[in-house]
RNA sequence: GCGGGCGUAGUUCAGUGGUAGAACGGCAGCCUUCCAAGCUGCACGCGAGGGUUCGAUUCCCUUCGCCCGCUCCA
């Protein structure tokens, strides 16, 4: 019952976001492609808002994050050091008895989900050929096709600000801790797109890296190291932080953010995973998710991936991608010898794990990580990372499912009529105010409602509207999620009276109540409610 | 990728081997002194390709897309 309800409320959302130009199937005139999905004129501006409030939120209004816009082609080795090309291109094999999938290499070690006593190299399962599987898509750089151009759109933002890293270092006068934010599209090539525009094959991606110091490094400087002592925001960044707090820091941060945008903490859940779900390099990782009407989905993952990708990108491109501390560097040969030497050996551990795991040979990672923890004490370390991940459409799509709403309102007659509305908040909803002349054919109304249009576009996304009665006119914005509409009358022109000449009808979208405000004071009463 | 269901107007649906209608919506005009009013008119569709047929939206095949379940999900 409860899963009837929810397939309903998809199903008049994908209707109400075709209907009034949200979203629609990418090239629908050809029949559409499965995974793609475009945006119409509100969803655009949606998505540019939603954008806008992350990038302020993400950088502009913090002194230790900047920017960076990266291209979606790169050079291929980048997705070799990240893993990419390894994990996203096993060739498999399907049953066509069992219906599984299974890396080819590994059929002599799977078990055969029907029998589990045999391999399902052994089991008499109908098989096709091994098959590759490459989640990313490919292209050819160049107008020559063969295999050494190959490259492909980028599964994902980050590597881009980890390639990136030195130069913005270099340029941005930021010292660790500090982080590179970026929003761009990216591309995978999923299997089942499926939930609407949940999960797309392109889609937008709003990234931050923020680079920390490895514990070893603040213990060495502040003596010992923050960790969180409970739940909640843990207060603005102090310089004795470990990666817990930080990471604890950014998963309060982000839910702050979704909060600002209209998603009440009731509507999200944590998901810690657990040390088994975790991939190989990180440390945590905490999904934010958002109860969808199909399930509770990711919106966001905030992980811990120490310092994992700067170190395969300096084993890749033999570029160094160590930062200089001046204060590690101050600080290490005031430690006593004994602590000196318990912090070097617990980074030496770090590593040497890490390039092991990499598959470095015993010996050499032995002597690279006795190399890192001599730059250690030099005041040279490679940074750790937090990563806070976020999709853009998800949140999009997450955005109209909570604004969805139907309620009772009257019509003419004084009959109740389902009111469709789009609960959206001010700081994303696509127009923030409709101007409307109470009546089309009274030209004095209509010039003064072009007036107050003129008034307020340079401040915010205005829509003017002088077709049909005045009540359609409102329900066609609250399918719109406008919040505000401003209709001119009888009593702005001063034909009611001197005292409300001047003044306009502000009509509430949620309450549907009218407010009377003077037109001299109208952009400030609209943007302090906008803010 | 597998199995099942489904594709008719912007939306929700009806219908037929002789090339389609309703409601709501949209646009234009008239009207309308605050919540999808009224009148008049207009526009828009059988997902795509192929086959059978004198003729296909209807039957057959292929393909694409959507929904559900499974699978997958760095």
């Amino acid at each position: 019952m409860a899963q009837a309800a929810s397939q309903q409320l998809m199903e008049k959302l994908v209707a109400l976001c075709k209907r009034r130009g949200f979203i629609f199937p990418s090239s629908e005139i050809y029949g559409g492609i499965n995974g793609f999905w475009d945006y119409g004129p509100l969803g655009a501006e949606l998505k540019r808002n939603l954008k806008e409030q992350w990038w302020l939120w993400m950088t502009r209004w913090r002194d230790d994050v900047v920017g960076l816009d990266a291209t979606i082609i790169m050079h291929p080795r980048i997705w070799e050091a990240s893993g990419h090309v390894a994990t996203f291109s096993d060739p498999m094999v399907d049953c066509k008895t069992c219906k599984g999938r299974f890396r080819a290499d590994q059929l002599h070690e799977t078990p055969c989900p029907r029998k589990p006593s045999k391999m399902v190299s052994e089991c008499d399962g109908e098989k096709t050929e091994p098959r590759p599987f490459n989640l990313m898509f490919k292209t050819i750089v160049g107008p020559i096709e063969s295999e050494e151009n190959v490259a492909y759109l980028r599964p994902e933002t980050a590597q881009a600000i980890f390639a990136q890293f030195k130069n913005v270092l270099e340029t941005s006068r930021q010292k660790v801790p500090f982080g590179i934010a970026q929003i761009g599209k990216a591309f995978r090539n999923e299997v089942t797109p499926r939930n609407y525009t949940f999960r797309s094959r392109e889609f937008e991606q709003m990234e931050l890296e923020f680079f920390i110091r490895p514990d070893e490094a603040v213990e060495a400087i502040y003596g010992e190291v923050a960790r969180p002592t409970g739940p909640g925001h843990p207060g603005s960044p102090q310089p004795n932080w470990g990666w817990q707090m930080w990471h604890q820091y950014w998963v309060e941060e982000r839910i702050r953010f979704y909060e600002s945008i209209g998603l009440p903490r009731t509507t999200l859940e944590e998901y810690w995973q657990r040390p088994e779900e975790l991939a190989h390099y990180a440390r945590a990782c905490v999904d934010i998710q958002f109860k969808f009407p199909f399930g509770t989905q990711e919106l966001e993952g905030i992980a811990a991936r120490s310092d994992f990708d700067l170190s395969q990108h300096q084993r890749y491109s033999g570029k160094p991608m160590t930062v200089f501390d001046e204060e590690l560097r101050a600080a290490w040969p005031k430690l006593p010898a004994s602590r000196q030497q318990e912090l070097q050996e617990r980074y030496y551990r770090h590593r040497l794990g890490y390039l092991t795991r990499m598959g470095e040979a015993a010996d050499k990672a032995e002597t690279l990580a006795r190399q890192d923890a001599e730059l250690l004490a030099k005041g040279y370390y490679i940074p750790h990372v937090i990563e806070p991940s976020a999709g853009v459409d998800r949140l999009a799509l997450a955005l109209l499912c909570h604004a969805y709403d139907e309620d009772q309102a009257p019509n003419e007659k004084g009959e109740l009529e389902t009111r469709v509305v789009l609960r959206l908040h001010p700081r994303i909803a696509p127009v923030k105010v409709a101007v409307f002349p109470l009546l089309k054919n009274r030209p004095a109304l209509v010039e003064k409602a072009l007036q107050i249009r003129d008034l307020l576009r340079p401040w915010m996304n205005v829509f003017y509207d002088d077709a049909g009665a005045i009540g359609r006119r409102y329900r066609r914005q609250d399918e719109a999620g406008t919040p505000f509409c401003v209709t001119v009358d009888f009593e702005t022109l001063g034909e009611k009276g001197p005292e409300l000449k001047d003044t306009v009808t502000v009509r509430d979208r949620d309450t549907m109540q009218q407010t009377r405000v003077a037109i001299a004071d109208l952009l400030g009463w609209l943007q302090e409610r906008l803010r």
